[in-house]
DNA sequence: CAGACATATTGACATCGATCTATACGATCG
DNA sequence: CGATCGTATAGATCGATGTCAATATGTCTG
């Protein structure tokens, strides 16, 4: 964690990223998004990958998308998922250990 | 993310530890105790640091303990927290970009 | 041991979130 | 254009969670 102490906006947004992460299904969906080829991953494939219906792998994307850490791509008929790795990295920068320790 | 696909436990797992992480109070409570002298803080400051109740405090510290994220050190009357750094590097770890794009 | 002080636990309440079924929207193709 | 197929939205349900006041537990000090 960063060595200032983050003000209450900073500490909102970074929590509203952890809460996007903080389930399951979202995590292994991301997992399987990451690992595809091309590192995109097809709409129509999750619900069977991750055993969920088909709704509620669309509200999961859907919140994946709207915290930033997946893009969302229409190709024709059929949606595209990839991770937007910008965000990735920035969330393991705010977890960056002190570099400092101040002794 | 890591670049095969994560089995259901860990991801559990991880999602566990992102839940822990998803409130503004507690990555507050992060933050000012990895920003504090010697890594470590006093609970008896958090409670005004963070502007909620004792019991509320006590309550996020616990979920912050019980993730693994926060060690708790009984220093006579009071207690001091500091975050545990493998847990911090392991979650940094899961969320380490593909080195292998797959071409 | 008794009183004081620091922290944890309990109980109550309101809100949020994951999930499903049913339905709507939107794009493609014949 | 109309049928079909992929995806999103709406509505409902039920368990999980953040918060506080009240109280219990625990730890020192006199």
């Amino acid at each position: 964690m960063l060595s200032e102490v983050l003000d209450e906006d900073r500490a909102g947004e970074l929590a509203q990223v952890f809460k996007a992460l903080a389930d399951p299904v979202r995590v292994r969906l991301m997992s399987i998004i990451a690992a595809s080829s091309n590192g995109e991953a097809c709409a129509c494939d999750l619900p069977t990958a991750v055993g969920r219906s088909q709704p509620t792998v669309s509200h999961h994307l859907s919140v994946l998308v709207g915290a930033g850490i997946v893009a969302r791509e229409q190709r024709g008929k059929w949606a595209w998922f990839s991770l937007r790795d910008e965000m990735i990295e920035s969330i393991r920068t705010a977890l960056r250990p002190t570099c400092d320790p101040t002794p």
